[in-house]
RNA sequence: GCGCCCGUAGCUCAGUCGGAUAGAGCACCAGAUUCCUAAUCUGGGGGUCACAGGUUCGAAUCCUGUCGGGCGCGCCA
């Protein structure tokens, strides 16, 4: 609808050669904006005041200009010069009648734009370790970047989403022997498990589960262990239990046990209506070789240099505080290494533009492996990281304590049993990434007035049922003839929501760009409480047909509306409630 | 110490590219149901946008500083 606005303005800036120069450094469309206040108007253009300046001329002169080259238009009421040098734009009824049509004539492809090919946008979120059960600050990376892909596949972009599993590395053999001291303690040897294993119940599960042809039992784990350190207490033990089963065998076992685990964060995050075009394997970086492709190109740009027996990335070239070890004094190489070679192929796939939403502690990350890529002969401005924030709960007013350490977590499934996976879906998207998020667990919980979600689906459900009391009436109504009698919407409460139904399409332009969800909860929170608001005091479905078309029109375009955006927060659009 | 995020009503939060009189919900107060779910609606009180400067036609929004809160710093993963 905004675009009917743009129009006209362009075509009436076209008659305005003298202002031609300065108009080019100011699009039309970005001047435009809807109004706070009816009385102003449907939208407003600042436009006047913005050439104020380079075209020397007062914003209420270059407005009256603007006004007089506005050719009469059947979609334009009236437009005026108010305040400071806004031009006003009242559009007609007849506009909001003809985007209420248009509602209702692409009904689940409402608002969104058509497909493009670029960019190629190749989004990671979620790449919890597959180390133990997803916890409810992972549930919040789910909701936000499946939530996200919706959008960006809203607005018209390919899309693919990646999980990058960390399967390699020290805490996969840590994950290894910790299953494998649960084994031996259900055949009967006592263990003394060690603090820096995974303690959780669920590595008992595993153990219990999986392949264990070919492990033994070996009673000498835990002679003259090194004491104090924790590390070196769990490190003697992986040497030890590889030694004991021979590496194929641990090998056998530890993979067995992260699978386990990868799959069922796989089947967790399913149910929570989260899914993945790809899982991409740590390991995979180094079976295939493509760590050392990813050096290999890294050392030929000249940035990787060696000092003390280590190979150091010269990531202070690229904006960080201190240079990076890629490979360590003993030959290892290090994460950071990984994360390059990772981004690299991700590149090499022909993926444009990298989204990584990750957790705030990952924050350091981001200049270190755009300088990879800088350095590798990509723009670091095509990585776009997004830091989601802490997540804590509240339940009776308390703060829940939570310790990754202790094991003494709240689950993601715990969560989404307690609450159900709308309402987990829905408040996890209720603010923006960057912001610190307190979950009210009693609030999500309550189906009553003072749950937003419940609102707004309770919104599309009374919908539904007006539908189902008509068939019981006798009643029928046909989408195509109810548009010659939508001219019947003329009350304020009428056009609040046919404004507020308008603003669809820009909203999730706004929400995809910035990749701010909480932009279309918010949306459909207004939206609703139009729709509540106007169907509290208009009971319809004994009016004549005209006007009992006409609004049952309106009725179907919210219902639409609102379905589309609770699809894209991943949260039902319930019929009955 | 350095870096990042934040500070808006009693509480939880919106506030788009800098726009017109800073908005919702909860809580509180007063009302609405012979009705297409009251899981709803109508009305009311409630603000030094942390503080101080600066930028300009215009600042909650941008810049600088101060105060307050959260998070992160590794040849760990």
């Amino acid at each position: 609808m905004k675009t009917i606005v743009s129009q006209i303005l362009t075509n009436a800036l076209a008659g305005l050669p003298e202002l031609a120069d300065v108009v080019s450094d100011h699009p039309v469309e970005g001047t435009i904006e809807r109004t706070r206040d009816p009385s102003h108007g449907d939208f407003a253009s600042n436009i006047a005041m913005r050439l104020a300046k380079p075209a020397r001329m007062s914003p209420r002169d270059i407005a009256a200009k603007i006004i007089e080259n506005i050719a009469t238009n059947e979609q334009l009421d009236s437009v005026e010069i108010a305040g400071p040098g806004f031009i006003n734009f009242h559009l007609s009824a007849a506009a909001f009648h003809g985007e209420l049509g248009t509602i209702l004539d692409q009904g689940v492809c409402y608002g969104r734009q058509e497909a493009r090919d670029q960019p190629r946008v190749l989004l990671e979120f979620v790449s919890a370790n597959p180390t133990g059960p997803l916890h409810v600050g992972h549930g919040r990376l789910a909701a936000f970047g499946a939530t996200v892909g919706n959008l960006l596949e809203a607005a018209g972009y390919p899309v693919e989403r990646e999980y990058y599993v960390n399967d390699a590395g020290r805490q996969m053999d840590i994950l290894g022997v910790s299953v494998y001291l649960r084994w031996l303690e259900s055949q009967g040897t006592e263990t003394a498990f060690p603090e820096a294993g995974y303690r959780g119940d669920y590595i008992r599960d595993i153990a219990s589960e999986i392949d264990t042809g070919g492990i033994v039992v070996t009673s000498n784990l835990f002679d003259d262990l090194p004491e104090g350190d924790k590390e070196e207490v769990i490190e003697t033990l992986i040497a030890r239990a590889k030694e004991a089963l021979g590496s194929g065998v641990f090998n056998k076992l530890r993979q067995q046990s992260l699978e386990s685990i990868r799959a069922d964060i796989e089947d967790d995050l399913a149910e929570f209506g989260v899914t993945f075009d790809h899982w991409f394997s740590e390991q995979s970086l180094t079976t295939e070789g493509r760590i050392d492709d990813a050096l290999a190109v890294l050392e030929k740009s000249g940035m990787v240099y060696e000092k003390d027996g280590a190979k150091w990335f010269r990531a202070t070239e690229f904006g960080d505080e201190k240079d990076r070890v890629v490979v360590r004094a003993n030959g290892v190489k290090t994460y950071f290494a990984s994360d390059i070679a990772y981004h690299f192929d991700k590149r090499k796939r022909g993926f444009d533009l990298l989204i990584d939403i990750l957790g705030a502690d990952h924050h350091g990350y981001i200049t270190r492996v755009g300088g990879g890529l800088a350095a590798m002969g990509y723009s670091a401005k095509d990585l776009v990281v997004d830091l989601v924030q802490f997540v804590a709960l509240y339940r009776d007013g308390e703060k829940v304590a939570m310790t990754t350490r202790g094991g003494k977590f709240i689950t993601l499934r715990q969560l989404r049993d307690e609450v159900g996976n709308d309402a987990a879906r829905f408040f996890y998207v209720s603010r923006g990434h960057d912001q610190h998020l307190d979950f009210d667990l009693d609030v999500a919980k309550s189906e009553s007035n003072d749950n937003p979600v419940y609102y707004i689906q309770y919104a599309h459900a009374r919908i539904s049922n007006v539908f189902v009391k008509l068939a019981e009436k006798s009643l029928a109504w046909d989408k195509k003839f109810a548009r010659d009698t939508l001219s019947a919407l003329t009350s304020e409460g009428e056009k609040a929501l046919m404004t507020a139904l308008s603003r669809y399409p820009e909203i999730i332009d706004l929400a995809a760009n910035n990749r701010a969800p909480q932009h279309l909860v918010h949306y459909l929170r207004d939206l609703a409480a139009d729709f509540h608001s106007w169907y509290n005091n208009n009971k319809f479905i004994d009016d004549p047909d005209e006007v009992r078309d006409a609004r049952l029109a309106l009725c179907a375009a919210t219902r639409v509306v609102i379905a589309n955006g609770l699809t894209i927060l991943g949260v039902s659009a319930p019929e009955t409630m």
